[in-house]
RNA sequence: GGGCGCGUGGCCUAGCCAGGACAUGGCGGCAGCCUCCUAAGCUGCAAGUCGCGGGUUCGAAUCCCGCCGCGCCCGCCA
């Protein structure tokens, strides 16, 4: 049980015994550690609420958990006993035991999944950090996360880029092809637009590359890995790794037998075929769900259903982490999956999208940003201020480097995935206040003290006194529970608001309770709280992909 | 038109699922703090009809109903 659950357990015990059955909550800021609303209780008993507080409070001792048990109006407070909760937090940092999580399950969790039809940009960004964070969360909880990239190389998108690069001068600007073939893929998906002809090449294009055409395919499978690999190179400076890439194109032929299998559900219209999801007892706002053309070629459904039978064969347990827009294709995709598979958890991981403010992000319309130019103007901008400070040249690199790259992150992690986000240069690259830097200063102080300091290991918690000492105690107990909600309600948003609370927390104790000049003892527990405070810190930063750094 | 989501000081944001004590923080503004562990920090001040209107409740930012605004979706695109 975690520690903060076991103090809450103690004093609901402590109730019992007295014969009040009650759940007990937080306290607000300066109201104790938890806290009964004597309310519920007033009604029952027929007595003011005032009343049974004060009566519980002459009811109640102080015990090894609690140092004060005390009625304030209608409210029953419990104050945890500082040094108990001081000594169980640290010796659980510093045996490891906070950060360990028992072994769970097998997960496989889809994120990006972008097109590989150009670079990424800034309003597809917040998939793959978000995603990336997410599997780092899953793991720290003991989950053993397999990341899933689908490649995209069937569609009619990639139809049309082929036949762009083959037909369309190729432009020699830039040295990766991400950024050099979606200019292709733009001009031909307007003159597809405009001109019947084109749209018709496309779509004979796509027929043949379909059937296995292996000149053709030889040649898609060549450009789409080095699109591809433009894409994973603007990822990897994020620190975003994918394990492993699943090519739509492998899944057809095992799409076309899963259709089969379906049979039942499936109808025909003007020679297309979809499934009828009503027919399943599925209550959507769209019963056709197409799974062919009439040309015979596969659609995205059918080979989305395909590869997630695919991929629960390997694991019980799918993540999806995708866009708002998908949230009736997933809808029907699992209604689907319900037929075919058994004991499948498949949940989704949905984020509104990133805008500019004058509007929708469009690659046509080049109202775009590229994430590859946001990261190189954040490690410039760190650059000017580094100089600034007069650091040594490959510090200077390394650490402009490791503030652009997390300051990006955190930015897209610090709302609450469902709100959309409008971008703005200022703010993807704030490095003041709440924003990565912020929680890398703060990392930095602790481990500039502890370098100074060379502490022996030993310390005594019951020297911790100080209100600013107990706030970051009790903030990194609840270490475990932050990990698990986030988990469990697969928030990354969760992580990084709890990080910056720490960070800010830890700043409240640099202020107010000097370390190295303080007297023995006093010094020794706190650098305990100190190292406590920086693996906390450690473990959070990996989570939400930081590059970690001991000074700046 | 229907479905889903969002609406909190000038701007951004937490709290909402599991209703309770003065609504969390940041940016920007104003006024301060480096003979003392890193000032990318800290302190103080000004600034809020929690979109609007009803309802439930001892008590509503939180739950319910209605409305308004914004986003996304309702393709033989992905």
């Amino acid at each position: 049980m975690f520690i903060i659950d076991m103090f809450r357990e103690k004093a609901e015990q402590q109730l019992r015994d007295i014969g009040v059955d009650a759940r007990i909550e937080e306290s607000k800021e300066g109201f104790g550690d938890f806290t009964l609303p004597c309310f519920q209780l007033a009604k029952l008993m027929k007595k003011s609420p005032t009343l049974i507080a004060k009566e519980l409070q002459d009811k109640l001792k102080s015990s090894e958990y609690f140092e004060k048990i005390e009625a304030v109006g209608p409210y029953l407070n419990f104050y945890i006993s500082q040094s108990k909760l001081a000594e169980m937090t640290l010796s659980a940092v510093l045996n490891g035991s906070l950060f360990s999580f028992e072994k769970k399950e097998k997960i496989i969790l889809e994120h990006t999944s972008a097109n590989p039809t150009g670079p990424i940009h800034v309003g597809r960004a917040r998939n793959p950090i978000i995603g990336d964070t997410m599997a780092r969360i899953l793991r720290a909880y003991g989950h053993d996360v397999e990341v899933h990239y689908f490649v995209n190389d069937a569609g009619k998108q990639v139809a049309t880029l082929l036949w762009g690069i083959r037909n369309l001068p190729v432009a020699q600007q830039y040295d990766k092809c991400d950024h050099v073939f979606v200019r292709n893929y733009q001009e031909a998906s307007k003159l597809a637009q405009e001109d019947k002809k084109v749209d018709n090449d496309i779509r004979e294009l796509m027929k043949a590359y379909e059937s296995g055409d292996p000149e053709l395919t030889e040649f898609a499978k060549e450009k789409i890995k080095c699109m591809l690999s433009g894409i994973m190179e603007s990822l990897e400076k994020l620190n975003i790794h994918i394990d492993s890439f699943v090519w739509e194109s492998s899944l057809i032929s095992f799409a076309k037998e899963l259709a089969n299998k379906l049979e039942e559900y499936v109808e025909e219209e003007d020679g297309a075929y979809y499934i009828n999801l009503r027919k399943i007892g599925a209550n959507l706002q769209k019963d056709k769900f197409f799974l062919y053309r009439k040309d015979g070629t596969t659609l995205y459904f059918l080979r989305d259903i395909a590869y997630h039978v695919k991929k629960s064969e390997s694991a019980r347990y799918l993540i999806d982490v995708m866009g708002e827009d998908h949230k009736l294709h997933f809808s029907a995709l699992k209604e689907v999956l319900n037929l075919i598979t058994e004991e499948l958890k498949l949940r989704a991981l949905f984020y509104s999208f990133v805008s500019l403010p004058e509007g929708k992000m469009s690659t046509r319309a080049g109202t775009v940003v590229y994430l590859d130019d946001l990261i190189d103007e954040g490690y410039k901008k760190a650059l000017s201020i580094i100089r600034e400070r007069g650091y040594e040249e490959q510090d200077m690199k390394k650490i402009a480097k490791a503030v652009s790259v997390s300051a990006i992150r955190f930015s897209m992690l610090n709302v609450q995935e469902e709100k959309p986000i409008i971008f703005r240069w200022d703010k993807a690259l704030s490095f003041e206040g709440e924003s990565a830097p912020f929680i890398m200063y703060t990392y930095a102080r602790a481990s500039s003290i502890l370098r100074k300091a060379g502490w022996n290991g030993s310390y005594k918690p019951s020297f911790l006194q100080h209100i600013s000492e107990y706030r970051l105690i009790k903030l990194i107990s609840k270490y475990p529970n932050i990990i698990n909600k986030a988990a469990d309600s697969l928030s990354p948003y969760v992580i990084a608001k709890y990080t910056y609370e720490l960070a800010m927390q830890f700043n409240q104790f640099y202020r107010d309770c000097p370390v190295l000049n303080a007297e023995p003892e006093l010094k020794n527990a706190r650098l305990a709280l100190v190292t406590a405070f920086k693996s906390t810190m450690q473990n959070l930063m990996h989570i939400l992909g930081f590059n970690i750094i001991e000074k700046m």
